[in-house]
RNA sequence: GGAGAGAUGGCCGAGUAGGCUGAAGGCGCUCGCCUGCUAAGCGAGUAUAGGGUUUGUAGCUCUAUCGCGGGUUCGAAUCCCGCUCUCUCCGCCA
């Protein structure tokens, strides 16, 4: 295949019903009919061209000898030619096939882990665990996009005059406040959990896209660059999934931790009206990402650590949230399965989503070609990929907002942030 | 932006008047031998993908791959065209 495989094919072609079944639970039926009638022509074609390939190689050869031997070749050269033919329109039905092939593949999810609840939408989604009691406010308390205005250091009104709707300005204390949280985030990762800390391109091919699964079916959720292949990054999982693409890595160096913080951009198309209001759903936002790297048999122990290790970071701020877990409706495209982190936001009088981690098993690491060699001389197998906000800053500093609202409009600022805000504990109109 | 050079296996590096080179040689690595230990030495092995066969991710076999795509040819790592990337020099710039 010349593309992206992304389940793997001879499994689909040994299994067909069990794929059928796993892909009914996120709402596909029949889409893999017309990929495993594909597949019979293919092969049947394959095995055609290449018996021809044989014929040419050995007949070419024999031609070499002849001439060296002084001979006449040209019969043996005109059958060639004419077999050469053959194999060329042949070539081309194959490359079409793998074409048609690839295209459905491409579009197909991933299979969702058995743990996974099934469920035709988010209703089905499984609560875990809770951690936290929202606040108690003996005042009517704001949502931070009064908040925010109110102490001046977030401006929407002059960002949309630079950029339009879903852009926020952050000032003084406020930009502060983002920074500090990016580095918050960055040093517990990396300190405390592990993780090796990245700094990668705002802009990646679409190779990258097609790889962790943004493309071909989400094109329109991203922002390319006019006139070259280019796309902002959507979320840091994109370039550091695909910092190993292509490569076969050493079973000794698994599991790879890596941790980045991003912007990311969003078109948001089809989210109009949801969420217009604050800092919630914007087009440009910032996050630090978690990714693995893992081997298969211990991915789902590392998707539990990796939750954990999100949490954490919300604990440590003291924001309360709970960890829901996905069905298989409201799953993402290369996930199999997934963990959400949501925040209480008083705003919303609900949590809010501010982390997803999923493991994506090897659906991206195929359609990236990410592998490791298990053993010195064993032969490649795909890796497990997985991600997760650690967490989602601009969500983050909307809930610290909320959360830690005064009477007055003030915030104070969280504890374990104070070091990275000059020692401010309190964020007020006067000292913004 | 202007001028030039180059892209070969895990790495280094041969290979251009096209033929049996999936690819010399070296390094690295694996296994075995040897050695009081270590080092050195000796021997063997060491790309990936796909198809066919098969109970089989074993074996056997075929096809493809020398940056990517196309062309010429009986036959291309070797010739031609396009593209990408890397490097050097000049200019410019944070």
């Amino acid at each position: 295949m010349g593309g992206w495989p992304m389940l793997d094919i001879k499994y689909i072609r040994s299994h067909p019903e069990q794929v059928e079944e796993a892909l009914k639970k996120r709402n596909l039926v029949g889409a893999l009919d017309q990929f495993l009638d594909l597949d019979r022509q293919w092969r049947k074609i394959l095995v055609q061209v290449e018996d021809l390939k044989k014929f040419r190689n050995s007949a070419s050869q024999e031609v070499g000898k002849l001439k060296k031997a002084g001979q006449d070749a040209g019969e043996l050269q005109d059958k060639v030619r004419q077999v050469g033919q053959e194999i060329k329109a042949l070539d081309d039905q194959v490359k079409e096939l793998e074409t048609s092939m690839d295209a459905i593949l491409l579009n197909v999810p991933n299979l969702p882990h058995e743990s996974v609840p099934v469920g035709p939408d988010e209703e089905s989604n499984l609560e875990m665990r809770r951690w936290g009691e929202p606040p108690k406010f003996d005042f009517e308390p704001q949502a931070h996009w009064d908040l925010g205005p109110g102490l001046d250091i977030l401006d929407f009104e002059r960002a949309s005059r630079l950029s339009g709707a879903r852009f926020t300005v952050y000032k003084g204390a406020g930009a502060r406040l983002e920074r500090a949280v990016i580095n918050f985030y960055l040093d517990v990762h990396t300190s405390k959990h592990g993780y090796r800390e990245i700094w990668t391109p705002f802009m990646v091919n679409a190779d990258c896209m097609m790889g962790t699964g943004q493309l071909p079916k989400f094109a329109e959720d991203m922002f390319k660059i006019e006139g070259r292949e280019m796309y902002l990054v959507p979320t840091a999982e994109v370039p550091l999934t695909n910092l190993h693409r292509e490569e076969i890595l050493d079973g000794a160096d698994l599991p790879l931790y890596f941790t980045a913080y991003t912007p990311c951009f969003r078109a948001e198309a089809g989210a109009a009206g949801r969420d217009t209001r604050g800092i919630i759903r914007q087009h440009q936002f910032n996050k630090v990402e978690l990714v693995k790297l893992t081997r298969p048999e211990n991915s789902y122990e590392e998707l539990e650590k990796l939750t954990a290790d999100a949490e954490e970071v919300l604990q440590l701020l003291g924001l309360p949230y709970r960890v829901v877990l996905l069905s298989t409706g409201d799953m993402g495209f290369s996930s199999a399965k997934t963990y959400d982190l949501e925040v209480w936001m008083p705003s919303y009088n609900t949590y809010k989503e501010i982390s997803s981690c999923s493991n994506c098993e090897d659906f991206q690491a195929r359609r990236a070609n990410i592998r490791y060699r298990p053993e010195p001389k064993a032969r490649p197998q795909y890796v497990h990929t997985l991600n997760g906000s650690g967490v989602a800053v601009g969500r983050t500093v909307a809930a610290i907002l909320e959360n830690y609202q005064q009477a007055d409009g003030s915030i104070v600022v969280p504890e374990v942030l104070r070091p990275y805000m000059g020692g401010l504990d309190k964020i007020t109109r006067e000292g913004r």
